[in-house]
DNA sequence: ACAAAAGTGTTCCTAATACACCCATGA
DNA sequence: TCATGGGTGTATTAGGAACACTTTTGT
């Protein structure tokens, strides 16, 4: 069926996947940006990213960005962003960017001269519209930590509250009071106490993990089922 | 500045933008469709869309659609939704399409036979991947309701607030309660009443406005800045 | 006078915020 | 014993939800 191709015409564009990869690392949101050189100008950074082939979706384009270009093989959270497309935004050639945002352990990567992290807060100078792109992610990502389970994605298995809620402080930016941090993360009913404890130089903390029978908890506002797109 | 292109290769696939139209109409929300034959099948619907050309942003080519697919050339609400490039999801050839939603009078439009609309809740058998993409657009369509100003884009200047309250009910597919419902916009803050009056068989209806000046007005929880993307 | 839509308040409950001290441990 | 991060409770406020009757008009 649908063997008619007539009405096609081709768009003469290129398509691109970006991929505005977020981690923790030292206390702080980071993006993993890659080091671009352009003949006689200053040298910018760019989101690392593919051309799409003719036979991959763009999901997996995003993991082949993600792989091939900064040798990421475990990715926390991947999801698409949105699409960039203005014709002047690259000078060169007409390119269309489908812009993913990742999530992923700065533990597993290993940076260089020609990739490594940058404080989301401080970016170094950004080539085309990605400052735009990243600037997006980060707002996107914030609204997804208060109403999924996107935190949880971030840490393993086992995790102090404290811990948890250095990831919320982190990626929203600002600080939070510990009591009613606590107070909320036990009302939504989301994570369960074990027995054991991390231990450190102080008061050892207990360790939470993330309920996986959460079909059955109806949380109002916390939306838990991932939107079918 | 940029010329160097050694890194590109063309992705030979198709671009297109395919556009989810809403409009009111019967007091329920509807969905402007185009009917597609295929050769020997039955009848498909789809979403109006056109390839995108190397010279036009995106946004102009989802106007490029209003216009030219179904004739509009007002358009009240545009935004774009989300990308859909499954390998598979046009059997004949690999088409990306970034789809947009758009909000339309349907007043303004003249349908056919082959362009109509259709409701939300009883949606005519769509070719592709169309209706994934539909119940993905009511679905943010129902979100944007909630925290935008994106009911008064659809309300002419001056409005009653049942009226108002009804683009609430039929987005949202539920009933409101009257007295919540005017609370709860009024604590807004975002209308303003005028001194006329919509007559008709029964009590007249007092007619607002939806204020201009939203620059002062700081309402938690409602997001009037359109997000930089 | 009556049918129909316009208009209006109170109570209850849940969730968000502000805020300060004791506890358990390793060094 | 002390420094440090772990851990806990209460009072206030704001917003959401449930709920029913009176008012105004045209016919």
């Amino acid at each position: 069926m649908f063997t008619s191709t007539n009405e096609l015409e081709p768009s003469e564009v290129y398509v691109r996947v970006d991929v505005c990869i977020f981690g923790i690392k030292d206390e702080d949101l980071k993006v993993l940006l890659r080091e671009r050189g352009f003949p006689n100008y200053k040298k910018f950074w760019v989101l690392p990213g593919v051309f799409v082939r003719k036979e991959e979706n763009l999901e997996e384009a995003s993991i082949r960005v993600l792989n091939e270009k900064v040798g990421i093989f475990e990715t926390l959270y991947l999801e698409q962003l949105y699409t960039y497309g203005e014709v002047e935004r690259d000078p060169r050639i007409r390119i269309i960017t489908i812009a993913y945002f990742a999530m992923v352990d700065p533990e597993k990567i290993e940076v260089s001269e020609k990739v490594d992290w940058h404080p989301v807060y401080e970016l170094p100078l950004l080539a085309f519209d990605h400052e735009k792109i990243i600037r997006y992610a980060h707002q996107r990502l914030k609204n997804k930590l208060e109403y999924t389970a996107i935190a949880f994605d971030i840490l393993p298995e086992l995790f102090t509250l404290t811990e948890l809620q250095k990831v919320y402080e982190v990626i929203l930016g600002k600080k939070l009071d510990k009591r009613n941090f606590r107070k909320k993360i036990f009302s939504m009913g989301i994570i369960e106490p074990t027995e054991k404890y991390k231990l450190g130089v102080h008061r050892p903390a207990r360790l939470y993990t993330f309920k996986k029978d959460l079909k059955s908890s109806k949380i109002p506002g916390f939306r838990w089922t991932r939107l079918e797109l």
